[in-house]
DNA sequence: CGACACCTTGAAGAGGTTCAAGAAATGTGG
DNA sequence: CCACATTTCTTGAACCTCTTCAAGGTGTCG
């Protein structure tokens, strides 16, 4: 079994839509993308279905909207935007991933996938078959649990970009954008309070349902403010909870 | 076992919360809320476990934010709004539910309900502890792949309305609301051309992202240029493909 | 070094909100 | 069944936020 190299910077162009093989039990992100409290047969049982992984090189697809849904991917390392398509070519980012998510689900009832996953850097993703993944979960309970909270989750937590799209205004939007990266890498293990941006700046704007001039004037002004530091993609908070106060609406302060 | 006699009405006040039976081999919704093609044995265990309806008198909760996350319900009859509070008492209206759709996924993953379930006419729904659903499912495998796709299927159906409130401009909203409502209308034997709202504007506002007096003016301007008629809360499309153009940005067509 | 993509900033403009007032529908109690 | 209160809806006018258009700057990669 081909054991990655993590920390190595490949010399040659990066091979894309790679296979490659690594074990589930070695993978730093068991606790993200499985079911705790699994016995070792049934660890091996899945790592037999899903340990194939897929090198995603910067900018290509880990799949396209049309194409028939075969699959869920447990994104290992990287980072992927999904993005939907309309009929009259307008783009609308869904969501960004990272190490740890599985993406693809919206694929199970409609057949195909609806999304384009793209990603943002050199990506590593574990592709696990659906027809496998029923099939084990059928036998094993905490597979299925699992996978529910998976979808659940995903479900709640698009409630909170509805709410995040519908009612709030763009400065509360781009705090609330970054605060919740911030926060999804803390539970990574990364800093919690500084954080390399992979995408641009129209890229937040989409996701965020604004243009990317309002995108940059607000990152602008948080700066001027003394909120954040911004230096290109390189985002550092330099006051936590003032950024958090902005998230709530500035004129609107219940009053007695 | 109770039959509901659908045409009554009732000539006491509604009752609320009240516990009722009512046969799944009854049911007209069968096949939006079961997996086609069950054994009778295995229809049997599923009944079993989930034929337990409740009435919800309009304006009242089939659950709250924050009580434990317990039982998935699906609707039989009626209308319900789901509404996300934030901790400044904004609103959002996260979907709204028709016979048929199931509501309460998002608390699987979270162990309690994150909205609440209102309904928004004297309603009917029925009433599956998710535990029951788990082991059913674990030993039917048609329940557990119609699980995934009801899941799936609301995850997909939430990125249009991402779409919706991060790409389109007012106009489009309310046209891909109605247009929306009555498609699933339509699904369910009703007209496809005429409905009637069960939510008041200021509640489509909040589901659209606009405020009430927009919506309003929408209404009143599709009624000027003759897309539909609006009488209260009645609304007939009377030219279906003028109102689907509107979905589409007006002065961004496509050149040659 | 030069081309290209990305970002910033300014000024003008449009779409939607806010505020306000009145009309219509709905519900309540006598 | 009617009068009254309440909620909901409509419409107008002023305002504000975000967008659009434009130009220049910065960073990156071959």
């Amino acid at each position: 079994m081909l054991r990655l190299q993590e920390g190595s910077r490949p010399t040659v162009p990066f091979p894309v839509n790679n296979t490659i093989r690594l074990a589930c039990s070695d993978c730093s992100l068991r606790e993200h993308c499985q079911p705790p409290d699994l016995s070792a047969a049934d660890l091996a049982r899945i790592e037999a279905t899903i340990s194939s992984s897929r090198r995603v090189a910067r900018g290509s697809a880990l799949f396209h909207a049309g194409e028939t849904f075969d699959a869920l991917y447990a994104i290992k390392s990287g980072f992927f935007k999904t993005t939907l398509t309309t009929a009259d070519g307008r783009q609308q980012i869904t969501g960004f991933h990272m190490g740890g998510d599985v993406v693809g689900l919206h694929g199970i009832g409609a057949g195909h996938y609806i999304n384009d996953a793209i990603a943002l850097e050199d990506s590593l993703a574990c592709r696990m078959p659906y027809a496998r993944i029923q099939e084990v979960a059928q036998q094993v309970p905490a597979l299925q649990a699992h996978l529910h909270r998976i979808m659940s989750r995903q479900i709640a937590s698009q409630h909170g970009v509805m709410l995040l799209l519908g009612n709030m205004r763009a400065e509360e939007r781009v705090a609330a954008f970054l605060l919740n990266l911030l926060q999804r890498l803390d539970a990574r293990g990364y800093s919690n309070t500084e954080l390399q941006l992979r995408m641009t700046r129209e890229e937040i704007g989409s996701y965020l349902g604004l243009k990317l001039e309002t995108v940059s004037r607000i990152f602008s002004r948080f700066a001027a403010d003394e909120l954040i530091e911004v230096s290109n993609r390189h985002v550092r908070v330099l006051d936590m909870d003032a950024l958090q106060a902005r998230v709530h609406l500035p004129g609107c302060e219940p009053q007695a």
